[in-house]
DNA sequence: TGCCAGGCCCTCTTTAGGGCCTT
């Protein structure tokens, strides 16, 4: 049923699509690890949800069947199945520090020596079980939207975007949102009034039941979903939120968030650089060597290069998917 | 008349200013 509620509404919003992005993004990966042949590859340990944060780590491949479609992760089907491949390196130990109200970690890195520390926000600590149990069933998707400016009370979304980080078929979703009002700042992203504002293309009170029914279908039964943004503390995330509030919606408990801008101090500073330095995501893209897919600042061309620069941060600080949940926010 | 986004981080440091990031 879930399957056939999902399919209606697409259909009612033709603007709404969710293109087949296949594997190619985990088979990438999947040969840097083989490439390598080393103890990491970059996204190894983001998706490494056997991962054991203590050390001590046996190098192991992993095989296992993705369910991927829309319909959601509860049915039975297994038609659309693709095969995931795992590696577990052997040389990274993670530590934390423990302060009362500042969450924190320290990760060494045996093989450079370096020492990083990632310090987000101020929250009650959680032991390093109750992460590890999270990252076993967490869902990472990359996220973007692209407004009518930067106010969120007098502006509005124009374009979603989101990402499934683990891929397959119906892993993307891009959509532009009718905000019933002028676009002024088409010269930033290319969306115009006469793009957006049409009958076919859905107002944000009609796309959020399909944005939920999108994670829901990504998501792991019982698991968590983090959603990752480039500066979302304080852009992309109070934006959606203020939108669900103004359509009466809530955010989903099971909802986290993640900002790669801390990630990217944290990389930067580790490197040597002087904080504040170029973080943008076109900066850190750039400083990645990663190609633009797609015309900038439209929020699916931003997501590719959020969902690889995601990647090269969490390579760069040993960052396993415990430590993205640790250092996510609600 | 002045403001018009807001949070984070750094610095010439600590209560303020400036830069960065998001569209």
């Amino acid at each position: 049923m879930k399957t056939i509620a999902m399919c209606f509404s697409l259909i009612q919003v033709p603007r709404c699509r969710i293109p087949l992005i296949a594997n190619s993004w985990w088979e990438s990966l999947y040969k840097l690890g083989r490439k390598g042949g080393g103890s990491s590859s970059y996204g190894v340990l983001l998706f490494s949800s056997n991962y054991e944060p203590e050390g001590g780590l046996s190098r192991r491949w992993t095989r296992r069947t993705i369910n991927t479609r829309t319909g959601g992760n509860n049915e039975s089907s297994t038609s659309n199945s693709s095969i995931r491949h795992e590696i577990i390196p052997e040389t990274t130990k993670i530590q934390k520090s423990r302060k009362v109200g500042i969450r924190s970690q320290i990760i060494s890195d045996s093989t450079s020596n370096k020492i990083i520390t990632y310090n987000v926000g101020t929250t009650e600590i959680e032991s390093d079980k109750h992460y590890a149990d999270l990252a076993k069933l967490a869902t990472i998707i990359c996220f973007d939207i692209e407004t009518t400016g930067f106010g969120r009370e007098k502006d509005r979304i124009i374009e979603i975007a989101c990402q499934d980080l683990r891929g397959g078929e119906n892993s993307t979703f891009q959509t532009l949102v009718n905000p019933e009002r002028d676009v002024p700042n088409e010269q930033i992203h290319g969306i115009s009034t006469r793009m957006v504002n049409r009958y076919d293309v859905p107002r944000m009170k009609e796309l959020i039941p399909i944005l939920l029914q999108y994670v829901k279908s990504r998501q792991i039964p019982g698991g968590v979903v983090v959603l990752v943004s480039h500066n979302g503390r304080t852009f992309d995330v109070p934006f959606l939120k203020k939108e669900f509030s103004r359509c009466s919606y809530e955010i989903p408990q099971d909802w986290l968030f993640a900002d790669t801008l801390p990630l990217a101090r944290a990389v930067m500073k580790s490197k040597g650089s002087k904080v504040p330095s170029k973080i943008s995501l076109q900066a850190l893209r750039e400083h990645y060597g990663i190609p633009l897919i797609g015309p900038a600042h439209r929020a699916l061309s931003d997501v590719h290069s959020l969902a690889l620069v995601l990647q090269r941060l969490t390579y760069d600080l040993k960052l396993p998917v415990s430590g993205i949940i640790q250092g996510s926010f609600k």
